[in-house]
DNA sequence: CGCTCGCACTCCTCTAGACGACTAGCTGTC
DNA sequence: GACAGCTAGTCGTCTAGAGGAGTGCGAGCG
């Protein structure tokens, strides 16, 4: 790998250039993901610079997501996650009567093994956003589910739902199992019908929380979606609020002129 | 403002207690956007630590986009930006009607002063993804035009459009100045009459070149958009392909349970 | 009054060194 | 053969110091 030599006369700092040859060489193709970068001391040997400035040089690199670093092993070009796409038909009403939630009828798209974990159920009053996206009174209580989900047993996303008490006390949606095909199969066993869902995205760098629970190394954006699910009434009866890993997903919409 | 002490027995680390403690302040309102926060020397002296570790503590924060530092002046909570909410209706053919391209129809409704520039029109071979997008032949060329919109004359997005040469090639979609109503406008008069459009969203942090664009401080992700747009007769017509400054946007979408 | 200069304060970059914690492979013991 | 322990190599954290560069204000000069 060649990494050339520093100048000292630009005006360039040292600790960028040494991050500019190393990201050139992830470009290039000579770095491939998976592989290790130069140890801090083969930058400080090779640079001639103190190790404070060889560190810089990869936190730079870490801060655009580009490498990971592991204590005790070396520091590592990411690989690339195995990315879904998420397009509306994965709430197609076929999934659900075939037993399917969103979530596993795209696993088998996509080919990849899902898994659901941390799963809590509550009944509490919701926030006052969440209150309002569901058009409830100031006091009205609603089911609280939140969970965790995982391709491949790599956790990529948790997701928080809201249902009005009044819709799900005394059905499954408020039991740790919902049973085949998801709340959304119980809410139109029970008459509330889905007529439309709408979905509200956004991006940002995640909590030190986000980052823990969905292991995302430093320099990862999470994707923020909040669906809110309307049955045929033009009752909201669903709103789910998620935290995505942004490089694992891909979102895909599809709506007419007019 | 209260910042607490350092407990040299906690296993978390010094600086990112520091980063914690401040972190606290700023949720508490403590520190309101805009407020400075306390200078590095002032971290050192208020809890015995070099400086390394201060500035450490305050890396923390502009990685996760809460902070901006600026030289000679300090760091800064970070103020948030005018959010554009992005409705699919921003397309509607009303709006070109009265002659706003959708960036201006929007800058209408939420009160900002919209702004183009860098502005660059040629004609090209697509890259592949682009290409195939617009399910053109291998040698078929494009036009492509590139620009940035700014909000209140802050930059928030970079677009390039691919629109196929045989559509555009002597219309003023090839042009610098499209007109009233912006390239919709112009493809719909010469008979590609807008049926649907399709969106890809993703998001990233940005590469260098995009940071210095969008002005972006660090630890500020990108929304990545590609719109593709197709006429009634199902051709694709146009390939758009956005770069957004995450914090400024919020994309709805909304679309029938099936 | 207006302007310039200098100074204090801020963050930026770099150096040189220390200890700690984790990993992985090797070695010697049982 | 299985296991414990050692060791070299790696990144994580912290210290104490240096010079540089940008900002903003006030003092002094014209």
């Amino acid at each position: 790998m060649a990494l050339g030599a520093l100048d000292r006369a630009e005006d360039r700092p040292p600790y960028r250039q040494i991050a500019d040859h190393l990201r050139a060489a992830i470009e290039r193709g000579e770095l491939q993901p998976g592989d290790r970068l130069p140890s801090e001391a083969a930058l400080m040997a090779h640079y001639h610079v103190a190790r404070m400035t060889a560190r810089q040089a990869i936190q730079e690199l870490r801060g655009e997501g580009r490498v990971v670093s592991e204590q005790g092993r070396g520091v590592f070009v990411r690989p690339p996650l195995p990315v879904r796409r998420l397009a509306s038909e994965r709430f197609a009403r076929q999934h659900r009567e075939a037993g399917l939630a969103a979530f596993s009828a795209d696993a088998v798209k996509a080919g990849f093994t899902p898994d659901v974990d941390q799963i809590e159920v509550s009944r509490e009053l919701p926030p006052p956003d969440i209150r309002k996206r569901l058009h409830l009174p100031d006091n009205g209580p609603v089911v609280v589910r939140s969970r965790r989900y995982l391709a491949d047993g790599r956790p990529v996303e948790t997701a928080v739902s809201y249902i009005p008490a009044d819709i799900a006390d005394g059905t499954r949606i408020a039991e740790v199992d919902t049973g085949p095909g998801g709340i959304y199969a119980r809410l139109e066993e029970i008459g509330h019908v889905l007529d439309r869902f709408t979905e509200e995205v956004s991006a940002r760098m995640p909590t030190a929380a986000e980052r823990r629970r969905l292991g995302l190394p430093s320099g990862t954006p999470v994707i923020i979606l909040v669906r809110t699910a309307f049955d045929v009434t033009r009752r909201p009866v669903e709103v789910c609020d998620t935290v995505k890993s942004a490089p694992a997903y891909l979102l895909e919409y599809d709506f007419p002129a007019r």
